[in-house]
DNA sequence: CGGGATCCTGCACGATACTG
DNA sequence: CAGTATCGTGCAGGATCCCG
């Protein structure tokens, strides 16, 4: 069993459909969008205030992806003009532990990761 | 305290430096390099070939800066040829419960996002 | 208010060829 | 073996305008 053939142990086989998934899931925006919808429902632009540098059609790409995965529910209010709610579904709330998880590593770990990108820079002028 | 000015709970505040850790780590590639890599240390060809459809270009880019961010360690080993090693760093294993979390999520809901996939897309037919 | 439609730009990523 | 260099391309994502 030589390192070109590695063990395959549990997980391994996770390549194709899961990183897609993942990749639906944790995509540049969505992370967060999950994380502010766990906090309760929101609307459209209250959620695009709450989200600093997202663009409209990043927020509404991001929201239809969600949907489409189940992990997030609209809400159309029919009041004028239109109030439309955003809230996380059942299947959303599994990944709301893991979403806090996450971004508790980069508050905990910001700093190592700060010295060792200084470290990598500075080695590069030698 | 209306929706547009929202409860700032502990780490609402996480947005652009957080965000762009995440993206650097979580990004297409690295968390299958990742998770590799917390097998054992491994080789710059073994691990290309235990991940499927990466490019060549794509996995050097991802263990640069996974190396960068001190997730990496990367060991020369000056034999004719070279041979380069690459392996897990502390800071790296801090992830690693996450990442099979993160794997075994995928797992264990993508029935469930298959089905909400089918019924959103047959929604669109009505 | 909550988007859809367009235009535009960068860069992420793949393919190919070459090197110590 | 472990890359670097170069080229080509798609598409993510920002900016802007408009509409029910």
């Amino acid at each position: 069993m030589d390192e070109t053939t590695p063990p395959e142990d549990s997980h391994s086989q996770i390549t194709s459909a899961h990183r897609e998934l993942l990749d639906q899931v944790l995509d540049k925006w969505s992370l967060l969008v999950l994380d502010r919808l766990c906090e309760g429902p929101r609307r459209f632009n209250g959620l695009r205030r709450s989200i600093p540098g997202v663009a409209q059609k990043s927020l509404t790409a991001s929201l239809r992806r969600l949907e489409r995965n189940g992990m997030v529910e609209r809400v159309v209010i029919h009041t004028r003009p239109v109030a439309v709610e955003y809230r996380i579904s059942a299947l959303g709330r599994t990944l709301q532990d893991l979403i806090d998880a996450l971004l508790l590593w980069t508050t905990t770990h910001m700093t190592e990761v700060d010295n060792a990108r200084n470290r990598f820079d500075a080695a590069l002028d030698t």
